[in-house]
DNA sequence: TTAATATTTGGTACGCGTTCCATATAAAAT
DNA sequence: ATTTTATATGGAACGCGTACCAAATATTAA
């Protein structure tokens, strides 16, 4: 090949640093004084850099957003695991597991809207992160559970699938419409897992 | 009171009819040219006044964005009703309506994005909004079919918000999570009805 | 050294939502 | 006409995300 002419491109290694390093920042800035005041020229100031030098580490703002959602999902995985200990029973760990989730993302809207309604998300931004192991694995927590409760196949994805983005769907509601008179939280999370484990899936 | 000394305040109507001008003006650029479009600046342009007179009219962007929640959710309501006819059978009434609902959201995502995704919207814009009477009749429709099927009493008004709560949930995770291998919407919204419909509620 | 290439920087620019403010205008009472 | 009051206008300003571009800088081979 022999392309060893002028500076080399950065290594995987030095791309990879920098980009933590703006998402160490990013992180900080978020915890500490909350979505609005995460902007990329405060960012750069903080980072010590040209706020145009980002653009060339992340396509945009969303691009660096992914690093906080990795950190709030830990977070409310750790949020879970912390309530479904001392709890045996596999149908009572799924219901702990379940109002945890949808009592974590009432209890912070500010994550919820983080991770959920970030307008104009790119498509490869959400691809790139949902192919990541550690997302897959807070997703692969309710199948799990839920296999531990149906003993036989019951297409277990599915059933995962319309839990957790009913849900959210719930969360939600309860972010964004919240003055409508909803009915009990707990209870509606009752119910959505009655369909998650009814015996017979089609009619 | 005798309090009739100097320009008196807008009448009612008046603020009525310039409310509705702007609305009708913002609707109009957001069918045109979505939802990117619709700016302070452009929308006085438009209408034909100075950017800061709409801010003496309107609290912010998101108290105009309600003019066209109500045209969106009225359009959807549409096709449901369009979908619903000639349909007979009480839980097939049921499941097209759910079936439409969802695919409602996920063919229009930027009306999805406009309806449940606008970011800081205001408690109160909300508050007023979903009080209106239009807004409850979406809603009420649905607990009117689930009514149809569950002759009994059911807590159809819980059921019905955990319907729809779980329905938006799949619409907000295909609009947002769209790469991730979700199972089929069908089958999904199929699932979520069987807790709606199922016998026993509590365990 | 020099030449070549990659990256960073700084500046300018656009449109955005929103705030503040001084001024102009409209509509009524005196 | 004058005064009083409510509203409308225009302009400047702040910070925002983002795009473009010329100049500087770093890093390598020759």
């Amino acid at each position: 090949m022999a392309r060893t002419v002028g500076r080399p491109p950065r290594s995987a290694a030095e791309i990879q640093e920098f980009r933590s390093k703006i998402g160490r920042h990013a992180l900080e800035i978020y915890r500490a004084e909350g979505f609005g005041a995460v902007s990329m020229r405060r960012l750069a100031r903080e980072v010590g850099c040209a706020p145009m030098t980002i653009y060339a580490h992340f396509e945009g703002k969303t691009d660096i957003l992914r690093y906080l959602w990795a950190d709030v999902l830990t977070d409310m995985s750790n949020d879970i695991q912390a309530k479904l200990t001392r709890i045996v029973g596999p149908s009572e760990r799924l219901e702990t597991a379940a109002h945890a989730f949808v009592a974590y993302w009432i209890a912070h809207p500010d994550h919820f809207r983080l991770v959920f309604m970030s307008n104009d998300v790119t498509r490869s931004d959400v691809r790139a992160f949902v192919t990541e192991d550690a997302t897959r694995a807070h997703i692969q927590v309710f199948s799990d559970l839920i296999r531990d409760v149906l003993s036989e196949e019951h297409d277990v994805k599915m059933r995962t699938d319309t839990l957790i983005s009913g849900m959210i769907g719930i969360a939600l509601c309860m972010n964004t419409i919240g003055d409508y008179p909803w009915a009990d939280v707990t209870l509606m999370t009752k119910q959505l897992l009655t369909s998650t484990l009814a015996k017979a899936t089609s009619q």
